[in-house]
RNA sequence: UGCUCCGUGGUGUAACUGGCAACACGUCUGACUCUGGAUCAGAAAAGUCCAGGUUCGAGCCCUGGCGGAGCAACCA
């Protein structure tokens, strides 16, 4: 072991991916002269998901990293299916998790001049050829991965035919479908993309940014890497998939490039999460069908959906951190990236009383007219955060659950004869409940406070075994609270054979709470703000909250023994 | 039965040109606690897909298997 090495375990430095060691190495090579640019390529198809996110932090990151640039260039090569709703939402989320492409904004279609013009030039080289037959035939003549392909009856056209063609599918003279330009590379190639690929196609449906002047469309393998090279690009990082593309990416490039620069493909995992669907397809699917309530629903693995759930960009870029970039096809597990927003919000988060299930408790023995206020802390992990005043009286509301009549041994709240802290406020007993004769539910529980062991206060450090958390009944607020669970109770649901994933949803991966109670604090709460709802969990304000109409979404529980402990 | 890529605790990653398989999440103890949270201390858990080979020494190099993924859209 050497000394440098040493020096880094010491240091405690994180490792490095396999594409951040290629960038040090080319940047110790002095490639590219010694620049680092790199682009994040979303196609305006649909909303970001956290899969996206891996690749803007890579892509971002790493120019970030190392003094280099990030494009944020749209593939906006498809006209049928592209819509421009889309791009002002991608941008949104970018900004959303942190990363700035200053005034690099570009689009594939910026460059679809270019595209034509190097087309014509391959024509002109014989590198490139018009084909006349249906889509069915040139499939079927392109093989099978282990079959070879076989030449197309037009490959060996004259350079002017072919122009001469390409000029007047561009101009609109025929139809959608009935002629192609292909490369013309090798129809026996063991690798289907260097089969002649089709590189342009007729297209007549107008583009949203460059309206009806184009009638002819390049395929992605004809765009994406020279859209690279036209912005300088040195590091192309994508994921796994594209891996068999890279062959022609390079052909592309070595017809067009004048000099030393190229830019380089790179290939990692894409993300994957256990009970979470990342396909854009589908996602958009349960958008359609109505099973979400849009892109943005908090069970949604979108940026957006996301964001309302209550995460915050840095949970995100942290669990990303996590996970890292391999080759490898990973499953991540959801539990980490449910770590990563807890460990976050630990910190950040003020902590205040919210009752989800009340139940009443009357504290017989204190005044019945008293209120006071008392101090709580609004969070142990940052004592910057001060304090609140908390109204307590006579009649309070406690959780449901935190009551039980008769209790297991391992069960330390409140139960008959028991004591309990209320947190902040006093030890009280209870020896008393009131239950509803016909249902046997409980509607009050009686108990009785020691006045004596007011938080704070010199007789106050009697033990017990636990603390709740409670609201004042006369000043507690209404709430709504959505509790979320996972979407899909499968690990894998989009990867069952004969199974449609759609047969995997939740049913109750939505719960709907209206009679909730929340300490008066909460009532000037606005949308997107975050807290802990004491020994809950994290909730995060919702669109829909109003001042008179409270609305909260659960983020994520806090861990729970007593949920094991109770199994 | 072609090409390309990939196989390291339960999960995800690490181990520089071979040198005691490490970290995080999770799990389990215990301590502490006015959150059954957080924190702290500790433990269990892989001998690196298999079989050979090279070597003083192999997760890493070589050979051969096995297993998984991707590739046959006028999608990206």
């Amino acid at each position: 072991m050497n000394e440098e090495k040493l020096n880094e375990k010491e240091a405690g430095k994180p490792p490095v991916s396999f594409i951040e060691q290629i960038i040090i190495d080319d940047l110790k090579a002095g490639k590219n002269n010694g620049r680092i640019h790199t682009r994040f390529p979303p196609e305006p198809n649909g909303y970001l998901h956290i899969g996206h996110a891996k690749a803007i932090c890579l892509d971002f990151g790493m120019a970030l990293k190392y003094g280099g640039k990030c494009n944020l260039r749209f593939d906006d090569t498809n006209p049928v299916k592209e819509e421009i709703e889309y791009i002002d939402s991608i941008k949104e989320d970018i900004r959303w998790l942190g990363f700035d492409w200053e005034d690099r904004e570009y689009y594939a279609s910026d460059y679809f001049g270019k595209l034509f013009d190097f087309a014509v030039d391959l024509i002109k080289r014989g590198l490139a050829y018009v084909d006349d037959q249906p889509a069915g035939v040139i499939s079927e003549q392109k093989g099978s991965p282990t079959r070879p392909g076989i030449e197309s009856p037009y490959r060996n056209r004259s350079v002017e035919e072919n122009l001469d063609l390409f000029i007047r599918m561009n101009k609109g003279e025929f139809e959608e479908g009935s002629r192609v330009l292909r490369a013309k590379i090798d129809m026996t190639s063991p690798n289907m993309h260097m089969r002649d690929p089709i590189i342009y196609r007729i297209i007549k449906e107008p583009h949203h940014r460059t309206g009806d002047k184009w009638k002819v469309y390049p395929m992605y393998d004809f765009a994406h890497g020279q859209c690279d090279y036209f912005e300088g690009i040195t590091h192309s990082l994508c994921t796994l998939e594209f891996e068999v593309h890279r062959p022609l990416y390079d052909w592309f490039i070595d017809q067009l490039r004048t000099d030393e620069y190229r830019p380089r493909q790179i290939e990692f995992n894409r993300l994957n999460l256990t009970y979470t669907i990342m396909s854009k397809r589908r996602l958009l699917e349960l958008v359609r069908e109505g099973r979400v309530s849009g892109w943005d629903d908090p069970r949604m693995p979108t940026l957006c959906g996301l964001r309302r759930r209550g995460y915050t960009p840095e949970s995100i870029r942290k669990f990303i951190d996590l996970i890292g970039y391999t080759k490898y096809e990973a499953i991540n597990d959801v539990t980490l990236l449910e770590h990563a927003v807890r460990d976050d919000l630990n910190l950040r988060a003020p902590r205040v009383f919210a009752v989800l299930n009340p139940v009443k408790v009357i504290i017989t023995n204190y005044p019945e007219s008293q209120t006071e206020n008392v101090e709580l802390i609004n969070n142990p992990e940052d004592e910057s955060m001060g304090s609140r005043k908390v109204p307590f009286s006579r009649e309070i509301y406690i959780e449901e659950e935190d009551f039980m009549e008769d209790p297991p041994s391992k069960f330390f709240r409140l139960s008959p004869g028991k004591e309990v802290r209320l947190k902040g406020a006093y030890i009280i007993k209870c020896n008393g409940l009131k239950k509803d004769p016909s249902t046997g539910r409980i509607e009050e529980i009686y108990c009785t406070y020691d006045p004596a062991t007011k938080s704070g206060e010199h007789q106050a450090d009697r033990k017990v075994k636990a603390t709740l958390h409670w609201v004042s009944v006369k000043e507690a607020v209404d709430a709504e609270i959505r509790l979320y669970d996972r979407l899909f109770n499968h690990e894998d649901p989009a990867g069952q054979k004969d199974r449609d994933y759609r047969e995997f949803l939740n049913p109750d991966s939505l719960k709907l709470l209206r009679n909730c109670k929340v300490e008066p604090s909460l009532k000037s709460a606005k949308p997107l703000d975050k807290f802990q709802f004491q020994r809950l969990g994290y909730f995060c304000v919702d669109y829909d909250s109003t001042e008179g109409h409270l609305v909260f979404n659960k983020t994520v529980g806090l861990k729970d023994t007593w949920a094991k402990i109770s199994k």
